[in-house]
DNA sequence: ATAGGGTTAG
């Protein structure tokens, strides 16, 4: 049980102050002077009642420009920018003209609500009535600018403010850390310093979010130092900001320590953040603060639930998911949307594969935002449900819901996963008129989808559009060539990658390893795969076995395939064993793959594939017996044989069929087309002096 | 009596 929360606050003090003063004017009379009602106007606002500061403005017969000021700042405060801006138009027409304070408050409203146009025109104004030197008029002006992402211009304000003050710096301090511009924002915090303006928490805080990696460790200290040099070491939320650095900079000791030192200090922001910090390193130590800090009296929000849920994310915390679950709707915080987005999340990485609670939540949200909709439509197109994918998509574009990065990439692998040329043409045209495709994620979907859908020049073509400093791109485009049998070109890329100093990964070895495996590079591919963690610092991962398996199996290497598996430094996955038997299948070695298959039907004993595989080997040696007590073995687990489709586009249409399929309403037609082609092929075959060579049907 | 900046998730 937790405390009931008696002290249900109905006035602030601060209201009951102007109330009472309000009172007092209102019971002398109708003397109160301008000085005084402007006095209580300002208490109004402050303390949020709009509305009440609405009618006394409307009743005052003398206003004077500080009244105006007073109202568009409330009404900008509090979060209703047009009003300011109806009070601004309505303030002109009386005939006063705006100010220093005018400018600073309608252009907080104005970056807050990222109205860059508007903010333009303010700009000009200014100019035209020479504020442009005023420090708050111009620090407000540049924090819009800073805020609309338009740093450049910010600067150029910046250098028009004649006395610059902490604000001025912080506004563009932040500007930068905006564009994620570290070494300006570092060289604004020494222009400070040297100028002697003070700096302080809204110096530092900003700036610390960028130190977010274990590369900026040491940089983190050093501001750490300085923070204490400069008598913040107490503040909140420089305090706040520090535990956060400190944490994704890979040092849990230095974000408890700092976390530790704010004891007495700590707001919700600071178990917010240290929360988060140990989510990263030791989660259960982060369940045991998140029951911590509610003993302490503080109510989680939405930081808390989206941090904590979105941790469990593994199978043994499935129960503290499901848990956490139940305590939202509890605690009635089920229509918040980025908690329930979190929860979507949470459940698409639980439940592998199946789409039945995320569905259930997104179906029942009442109102929801762009994380939402990618959300589901990322975890549609991961679970293999590609029409879905489109049929959100869809959805949204009806919905005119926004769509971004992450719905381009997700609807385009989607369309790869299909193979549907026309329609990935079409998304491809979306995102051009949208300006995505430098994007590194749409661009590798889009090298994704065309070299599925077999045109490796536009992959190509798509791949040069991008920026090349991430992995993302060239390993794509690795894939993409690996997949067309060029794994010469997938290489050469390797090596430009390597020489542009673009960063590798774990997936560019996969993609390399592939590329190998594909044109039978055995000895380079292994040398790959032996020097990837003694040259590139990326230990092999169980999908590298399973390459470098594939890479032996398919030079009919089956003794060292079988070597490399016994020697894993971990057990082998379903994966790779699949791979092995792959192995085995080419290389004929039924007591190899009878091995194998035993610890396949071990771990996925619903695998059809295993089955088939197994008896087909069987079936090519005359092992009847065998085959038999296969199939039977098959029968009893209760698994069937998924057929295999095929699928064609015509029009922008898709027709599915499997083998000995009847059901099109154009069978007739198909099959006697089939025949003619048969036909066709067998007078072919036998007029052809070369041998002709057949592909193998394989309906397995 | 009226004005400008900053910390936590994804």
């Amino acid at each position: 049980m937790r405390p009931l929360n008696y002290d249900i606050e109905i006035f602030s003090y601060a209201l009951y102050k102007v109330l009472t003063k309000h009172c007092w004017v209102i019971k002398l009379g109708s003397f109160a002077d301008v000085y005084t009602t402007n006095n209580i106007l300002s208490g109004y606002t402050k303390c949020k009642e709009l509305g009440v500061a609405c009618k006394l403005f409307d009743e005052m017969t003398h206003r004077d420009s500080v009244s105006w000021n007073t109202m568009i700042a409330g009404c900008v405060n509090s979060g209703n920018f047009d009003t300011a801006w109806v009070f601004l138009k309505t303030m002109k027409r009386c005939g006063f003209d705006a100010d220093g304070y005018t400018f600073g408050s309608i252009l907080k409203g104005v970056a807050g609500a990222y109205r860059l146009g508007l903010g333009q025109q303010v700009h000009s104004t200014i100019v035209k009535m020479g504020y442009e030197g005023n420090v708050y008029a111009g620090s407000a002006l540049l924090d819009m600018y800073a805020k609309c992402e338009r740093v450049e211009d910010a600067y150029a304000v910046f250098q028009c403010i004649p006395e610059r003050n902490s604000v001025t710096y912080n506004a563009l301090i932040d500007g930068f850390v905006q564009v994620s511009d570290l070494g300006s924002a570092f060289w604004l915090l020494d222009c400070m310093e040297k100028e002697g303006v003070r700096l302080d928490d809204g110096s530092f805080a900003p700036l610390l979010t960028l130190l977010d990696d274990a590369a900026y460790y040491k940089l983190t200290m050093q501001m750490h130092c300085k923070i204490i040099k400069h008598g913040l070491a107490f503040d909140n939320t420089v305090c706040n900001a520090t535990i956060t650095s400190y944490a994704e900079c890979g040092s849990l000791e230095d974000a408890k320590r700092v976390f530790e030192g704010a004891i007495g200090s700590r707001d919700l922001v600071t178990w917010n953040s240290m929360l988060a910090a140990y989510l990263v390193h030791e989660k259960e130590l982060a369940f045991k603060l998140f029951v911590d800090m509610q003993g302490l009296g503080f109510e989680p929000d939405f930081y808390t639930y989206t941090s904590v849920i979105s941790a469990c994310f593994e199978k043994v915390h499935k129960d503290h998911g499901k848990s956490l679950h139940g305590l939202v709707i509890k605690r009635g915080l089920e229509k918040s949307v980025p908690i329930s987005n979190a929860l979507i999340a949470m459940y698409l990485k639980l439940n592998n594969k199946s789409m039945e609670d995320t569905l259930h939540i997104f179906d029942s949200m009442e109102s929801k935002d762009r994380v939402s909709w990618n959300s589901m439509l990322t975890g549609f197109s991961q679970c293999g449900f590609s029409e879905y994918t489109l049929k959100l998509f869809a959805q949204m574009r009806s919905l005119l819901v926004e769509i971004d990065h992450y719905a381009f990439s997700a609807v385009l692998r989607s369309c790869s996963d299909l193979a549907t040329l026309q329609l990935g043409q079409q998304v491809h045209v979306l995102a051009i008129k949208s300006g995505f495709t430098s994007n590194d994620f749409v661009g590798s979907s889009l090298i994704f989808m065309y070299s599925r859908c077999g045109i490796i020049e536009d992959a190509q073509k798509s791949f040069e559009e991008t920026s090349k400093d991430s992995s993302i791109t060239w390993n794509s485009i690795i894939f993409g060539y690996a997949q067309h049998g060029q794994g010469e070109f997938s290489l050469n890329f390797f090596f430009q990658m390597r020489e542009r100093k673009v960063k590798l990964d774990h997936i560019t070895f996969v993609a390399v390893l592939t590329a190998c495996s594909h044109i039978g590079l055995v000895e380079e591919g292994h040398n790959f795969f032996k020097s990837m963690e003694i040259d590139y610092g990326i230990p092999p991962r169980m999908e590298h076995y399973a390459c470098v398996v594939d890479l032996f199996g398919r030079a009919g290497r089956l003794l060292e395939a079988k070597t490399l598996v016994e020697s894993m430094p971990f057990e082998p996955d379903a994966m790779v064993w699949k791979t092995l038997l792959g192995a085995c299948r080419v290389c004929c070695d039924i007591e190899l793959a009878t091995e194998v298959a035993s610890h396949l039907l071990e771990l996925q004993p619903e695998e059809h594939c295993t089955y088939v595989l197994l008896s087909n080997m069987y079936g090519n040696l005359r092992r009847w017996d065998e085959k038999a007590s296969v199939t039977r073995l098959m029968r009893e687990s209760k698994v069937k044989k998924v057929p295999g489709w095929s699928w064609i586009e015509i029009k922008n249409e898709v027709h599915a069929f499997n083998a000995e399929d009847r059901f099109h309403p154009h069978c007739a037609e198909i099959y006697h087309r089939l025949g003619e082609l048969m036909e066709e092929i067998k007078w072919l075959d036998s007029t052809a002096s070369l041998d002709v060579i057949m592909p193998s049907f394989d309906h397995e």
